[in-house]
DNA sequence: AAACGATAATTGTACCTACAATGGTTCCGT
DNA sequence: ACGGAACCATTGTAGGTACAATTATCGTTT
């Protein structure tokens, strides 16, 4: 018996389809795990750490929030909470956009570029979690996500 | 420019196997709010959707809680708060066992039988938003997902 | 210039997750 | 029988997501 079958105790699902969902949201649930329990070293969620790298995609020039929502992994999340955390922190600035009072620019402020730096160094660690796969069996599953989602 | 890079516009991946990390977090989070969106019309969550599945799998035998856990797709969840919420729909039934006072039995009831049947007739049209892929495609998928995990 | 619609962000409410602490209950060794 | 360990569930607190309603500002039309 194949492992998601096992690990959620299910013997068998109606179609692979139905099984491949099953399994992307399975296996999402365990990658997030992997990935905040790294991040709490550096006090900081997987999702205040992906607002940080967008933001330092940008450095120098501060974006909006809405442009964050847009380049963010989940399309639903409430910006503008994540951003009072990270600034709560010290590890972004906000400030109203004087030519246009209705938005605010965000910046990465050094101590968020500080954080980043060090999780770098843990990188090569958290990449290797993922090496049960070889090279081209990542580049079929990112062909084939990418096919599935149209 | 392949579809993932479009939708959270980031130009390039250090790794392949980075891309598959976040390709894998980002579909899984298309893929939930699919999800939540068709259950919504019968007035359930993605996650009491599946307690309630699981519960069918084992109906009429009840499950103690720890047993629903170990078989729920996030292990960290809190299958008594979720339980909760089934029990005030009246779709599942709590009961202390008797055997055991420290365990609690949970059933589904016929209220919930009814809800996953409605939900069942629906089917058709969630299999149909997966089928950008072939069969064959879902089993190598599930096959390079199931050898990530290890 | 006033009014209206569009845009950008914030707030409120309900639900879910992460993790640690607590509270009963049972089991086991002495 | 007693005390402690193990077990099972619940609760508390903090962070995140979903969606709708609200506030503030801007642009345009008349």
């Amino acid at each position: 018996m194949a492992s998601l079958e096992k690990e959620i105790q299910q013997e068998r699902f109606a179609t692979e389809h139905e099984k491949a969902a099953v399994n992307i949201l399975f296996t999402s649930s365990w990658l997030h795990s992997l990935n905040a329990s790294r991040l709490k070293k550096h006090d900081i969620t997987p999702e205040q750490f992906n607002v940080l790298r967008i933001l330092r995609g940008s450095h120098p020039k501060p974006l909006m929030l809405a442009e964050i929502t847009s380049r963010m992994l989940d399309k639903n999340s409430n910006a503008t909470r994540l951003v009072e955390k990270l600034r709560q922190k010290d590890c972004v600035s906000r400030e109203i956009c004087e030519n246009n009072r209705r938005q605010v620019d965000i910046s990465i402020t050094e101590k968020g570029l500080s954080v980043l730096k060090s999780i770098d160094q843990d990188e090569a660690t958290w990449m290797s979690m993922l090496k049960n796969i070889t090279k081209q069996e990542a580049m079929e599953l990112n062909r084939i996500l990418d096919k599935l989602r149209g």
